[in-house]
RNA sequence: GGCGCGAUGCCCAAGUGGUUAAGGGGACGGUCUGCAAAACCGUUAUUCAUGGGUUCAAAUCCCAUUCGCGCCUCCA
């Protein structure tokens, strides 16, 4: 294989990937905080950690964990506002989160501990910090001492003197640094609590991410995942915790997923400006979302808009349909010889080659690109019998492979293409019958040559939104593909 | 204020020192078609925000400027 390279945040640049254990790999990837619908930046996070873990296990025994955060401020407000029990609200949202998540293909993680789970680890870990001198007590609460830890920053590339001039005016006397952050919290009334040396509490947040990578992945392990929102604060303090604790190195790259951004800002629950997954899935197929999070490199922001979703979906139908013409070309036999095209035996070179830059997925998506003109060209204008068979069988075979490491191409494409029918005629809100009537109408002009009539039927047809494609004796039709304008 | 990221054709988007700057969309022309649509073919950036510099050689490195964005508070 070719070496595998990633942007490594802690480093600042691409490294070579050598795993701690030579061909196992051990991936933690921060999950959601489940109190609401997981919308598109997750999808986007998850869509790309999980092509990147996919990618990986084509060479390395892989540890994939991502948590659950099923205890925390925000799930302790839902709650009391929907007047349920936290556990009701995580629970509830865990389900909806697989469910989301299964649309979009995005395999289960190997292993999905939840904190709440995990509380004996997160006591146990935060004593050792205690105990080291690391942490303190205040006021029911215990603090990660951050003056305490040196090389506090190296992940955001920040000095602990440049965070303190720009630190916002939080007068805490319970404190003793502004940064310090809370490894325990003690109960307050109504809240979920679990008993600990310090008194009944909870978890702060940093402190569980520390405790299940120990406990799944080892006091070291190899990368370290999540959006770049998390560098600071929450990546930077699971590194003081760790090494704090542990006296050795955490994580070993530190990989860090792009914004999704919406007319050039964030996507942020604060602005309101965001899509949950199930709002974008009523109009846009899934594979077509998962599309459009690949068509642009994982670590830059991707601009959300309907014109780019739309077009995403054009593209989709397009690869499904050209798919669908090789499902039902492909013969069986030999793929020995020579091929139509000298580059198609290195498609899974190049494949191999695009993913191990960085994780690669555009350039990936651009290399296919020529793939499905050769299938549609060897269909529509065969050459040499047997070299177009063989080249078809080659073609298939590689998509396939490479399919299955990007998520695309798994299910049968004439499903995927039913599928977008059936949304596409829904959304736009067009009664088939009524155009399946006209159809058959315009069949019957055209047999009697009345071109003039047939003509008119198809002008009436397209004025509701939907294209005529006339094959052979058989006549289709879908929703025109347009682009909104915007 | 501190720190960091980005700016590639009409739009989206790869490329980060070296032959002709991927790919997709759009537009235009062609093949096919009764005509269309689809599919395929062709055309569409001597140029990579701007100004300097380094180099035999830069979109790619350095400096400055402009613009946009992010983090410094919960966030994928």
């Amino acid at each position: 294989m070719q070496q595998l390279r990633m942007f490594d945040t802690l480093a600042g640049e691409k490294r070579d990937f050598v795993p701690q254990i030579e061909g196992h790999a051990g991936v933690y990837v921060c999950g959601p905080t489940v109190y609401d619908m997981a919308h598109i930046g997750h999808a986007r996070a998850y869509v790309a950690f999980d092509t990147i873990v996919r990618f990986l296990r084509r060479h390395f025994k892989v540890t994939y964990v991502r948590n659950f955060t099923d205890v925390d401020d925000k799930i302790i407000r839902r709650a009391a506002e929907l007047g349920e029990n936290p556990t009701a609200v995580s629970e509830r949202f865990i389900v909806a989160f697989r469910e989301d998540m299964a649309r979009l293909g995005v395999l289960p993680a190997d292993v999905e501990p939840k904190v709440t789970e995990h509380i004996d680890e997160i006591i146990a870990i935060t004593k050792t910090l205690v105990d080291a001198g690391f942490a303190y007590m205040s006021n029911g609460d215990v603090y990660y001492a951050v003056d305490r830890f040196a090389e506090y920053g190296k992940l955001a590339k920040r000095k602990r003197d440049d965070m303190d001039a720009g630190v916002r005016v939080e007068v805490s006397e319970i404190k003793r640094n502004p940064l310090d952050f809370a490894l325990w919290k003690g109960a307050k009334e109504g809240e979920p609590f679990w008993d600990s040396p310090w008194g009944p509490g909870r978890p702060g947040w940093h402190i569980e991410c520390s405790a299940m990578s120990r406990t799944y992945l080892g006091e070291t392990f190899d990368i370290h995942a999540g959006g770049k929102d998390l560098i600071f604060p929450h990546h930077e303090n699971e590194i003081a915790q760790s090494e704090a604790a542990h006296g050795k190195p955490f994580a070993r790259y530190w990989l860090h997923n792009g914004f999704v951004n919406i007319d050039n800002e964030k996507m942020s629950k604060s602005l309101g400006n965001f899509f949950t997954i199930r709002d974008v899935l009523k109009r846009f197929d899934p594979l077509t979302l998962r599309l459009y999070l690949l068509s642009t490199h994982y670590r830059s922001p991707i601009s959300f808009s309907d014109a780019g979703l739309q077009e995403a979906q054009n593209r989709l139908r397009y690869l499904m349909q050209t798919m669908a013409r090789l499902e039902a070309s492909v013969t069986e036999g030999s793929i020995e010889g020579s091929m139509r095209a000298p580059w198609v035996s290195e498609m899974v070179d190049r494949f191999e080659s695009a993913m191990a830059d960085d994780f690669n997925t555009p350039r990936v998506l651009g290399d296919l690109s020529e793939a499905f003109k050769l299938i549609n060209e060897t269909i529509d204008q065969p050459g040499d019998r047997d070299v177009d068979a063989r080249t078809l069988r080659v073609v298939f075979s590689h998509l396939k492979n490479i399919g299955s490491s990007i998520g695309l191409f798994e299910e049968l494409s004439a499903d995927v293409l039913a599928r977008l029918d059936t949304l596409e005629v829904s959304v736009a809100g067009i009664d088939p019958k009524v155009v399946d009537e006209l159809v058959a109408a315009r069949i019957k002009a055209r047999a009697e040559k009345d071109f003039v009539r047939a003509d008119e039927i198809r002008a009436s047809i397209e004025s509701m939104g939907v294209m005529i494609k006339d094959a052979g004796n058989t006549t289709t039709w879908e929703i025109k593909k347009t682009l909104p304008l915007e």
